[in-house]
DNA sequence: ACCAGCACTCTAAGCAAACAAGTGCCAAAA
DNA sequence: TTTTGGCACTTGTTTGCTTAGAGTGCTGGT
């Protein structure tokens, strides 16, 4: 996927000055300027048949016939991949960041924290999905019944995360009963990841149930219910409100059509998950996610992993005007905090 | 506070048509289109006399020496007070909100249904505040020790609402432990409002202990920490990106402030909770609520009850320029709907 | 008390001129 | 062959000016 375009060195140096130039002050940036800015000694006319063939290429575009140039998606996306210089952040600014998650305990609290951190220093917005459930640990089930034959399920995952589901149950169970279940359950199960937890509820529903007496197949039955889909994936979003600031994305209904992308999640995650697969940071610059609302949008990602292993993602997402030399290395480094504050020590 | 500004019933006219035509078109309106629009025989000359009285009064105002006149907020305010004439809600538009409250169970999911109905019918911003905690009955609580001495604290409300937190011992308890203080609490304390509970907590712990054995005394222990402040009032937003749409809205950073002043939440919650004492409809115009951030905006709430007791507070946000007499009447019945909607049968 | 008429003010829209920024291309210089 | 200066051309931006329209305030007459 990545393109060459057999450019000679002058001209990928001034593709570079140009994108800088126009990610520093907005403004399409003309011939003129980047001779002057570019640090090699040309002429603007030499520039301007430069400019001429990375319009060619498809790297640059004007506004209108007698403006400077502004990079295309392709720009950026030549730029980014081939020609930024990332400015890694020093040593003392990753020991603040990381200070930034102490005190920290629960893991949505975590997450939400890095959420924040990554919109307040960048300004824009900060998004971080919560940790894959085939990686959380299930540890413990409580079940309460409701009226109706309805059965409150709790459950405990990961040492301190909560989280609760009503069932419906074809017979009323009464207290001793389902707390024999929940003994059950516990003492099987516990331990194991969501998802094997689940795989094995439904291999032991398959099994000869003359191993089980009755009261374990009631529990493994209500088991069953109680981890279906059991939560569905989620992120994090911070400073949303930062992108209003923004004129690029102020015009038209820009803002509404991505806010409205923000509340349905959906589309969102779906972009996230992609991020799940890949090493590293990863960026999508416009319309390059496939969703129209973030035309004008980048987003900088990285995952993040516990022990090793990949468990989410977390982002940034700003103008497709950001300063991703900056925005880069810093993902890439929240990405790593993140992952050792999650880390179960 | 209501003031009467001595107005004879021709001015009071004028100014109603003056702000059903204002908030019916965006545009300041001027004498002629009053003349022929205000179903009385008269010139513009003489209409022009009557609005330089009510610009005196400060009811109207001109954004320049030739324009139409446009309501001030104090002139918002007498028109809601004094002139409205309300539409109620036929009664064939009232089942059709009633069945968009069916076949939720959760409180907390109703209370969203709410707020989403109130944004959908409005395409405003629909607001509505989780019943207060006092009036939440306790229902069931379990503990679960987790490392270094924390205890994860689960408790149940409400038939069905689950809340958690993490508490700090002094000492280390075992499973059993847990079970028998669960056991005790829950036995004492199941059925009453979580503030009775607190009350009865701090209250057993001050009385004679001889009378309780050490069980019991951790159990107490325990539950005044699990118990001292519960959980933080909160309420639900919805449609916030329909206030986007709205011109009068996009000016400025106006945007950025509301939609940063709905993620802090806190000044929010300080609005509404002036609902909470005053029955019925209340509406805050512009810079009413006292925050900046709503200065263009304008607030109609109404608190709502739970069998005859007022439990919460609900209301739609959107501009000053908004159909008051569609929103009013539907602000109302919507509290009233939810209201039924949570009593427990 | 009402209103017609008039002078005045302000905005919105259109238009032309002047200007600035920048391009494309060509022919001359290196 | 590459670079460059020069020139014509395009486009957008600003400015000033004009006209039309809407609306007001005021005055004097009914």
């Amino acid at each position: 996927m990545k393109k060459n375009f057999d450019l000679n060195d002058r001209s990928l140096h001034l593709l570079k000055t140009l994108v800088e130039r126009y990610i520093h002050d907005g403004q399409p940036v003309g011939s003129r300027v980047l001779s002057k800015n570019a640090g090699i000694k040309l002429s603007p006319a030499t520039i301007r048949n430069v400019m001429s063939d990375l319009e060619d290429l498809g790297l640059v575009h004007s506004p209108h016939t007698s403006s400077g140039r502004v990079p295309t998606v392709s720009g950026y996306r030549f730029f980014v991949d081939s020609l930024l210089t990332v400015k890694p952040l020093q040593s003392s600014e990753i020991c603040q960041l990381d200070d930034k998650f102490k005190g920290v305990e629960n893991a949505t609290d975590i997450v939400s924290r890095a959420s924040t951190i990554l919109s307040e220093v960048t300004q824009m917005a900060g998004v971080v999905t919560l940790p894959r459930r085939e990686l959380v640990c299930f540890r413990h089930i409580e079940f309460l019944s409701l009226s109706h034959n309805r059965l409150l399920v709790i459950f405990v995952t990961n040492e301190d995360e909560v989280h609760n589901k009503v069932i419906h149950t074809l017979k009323k169970f009464n207290a001793a009963e389902l707390v024999q279940a929940a003994n059950y359950l516990n003492s099987v199960y516990s331990g194991r990841s969501l998802s094997a937890v689940r795989e094995a509820v439904l291999n032991d529903l398959q099994q000869d149930r003359y191993q089980l007496n009755q009261g374990m197949i009631d529990a493994v039955n209500i088991a069953q219910m109680a981890f279906e889909e059991p939560q569905k994936e989620d992120y994090v979003l911070s400073g949303e409100t930062n992108l209003m600031s923004f004129s690029e994305l102020s015009g038209k209904g820009h803002l509404k059509q991505l806010f409205d992308a923000f509340s349905q999640k959906q589309g969102v995650i779906h972009i996230l998950d992609q991020c799940l697969l890949a090493e590293g940071v990863q960026i999508f610059i416009g319309e390059e996610s496939g969703y129209q609302a973030f035309d004008q949008c980048s987003l900088v990602t990285s995952s993040y992993a516990i022990n090793d292993e990949t468990v989410g993602v977390l982002g940034v997402i700003g103008p497709t005007r950001m300063a991703y030399e900056k925005v880069i290395p810093f993902v890439d480094v929240t990405a790593k905090l993140l992952g050792s504050a999650l880390n179960p020590k």
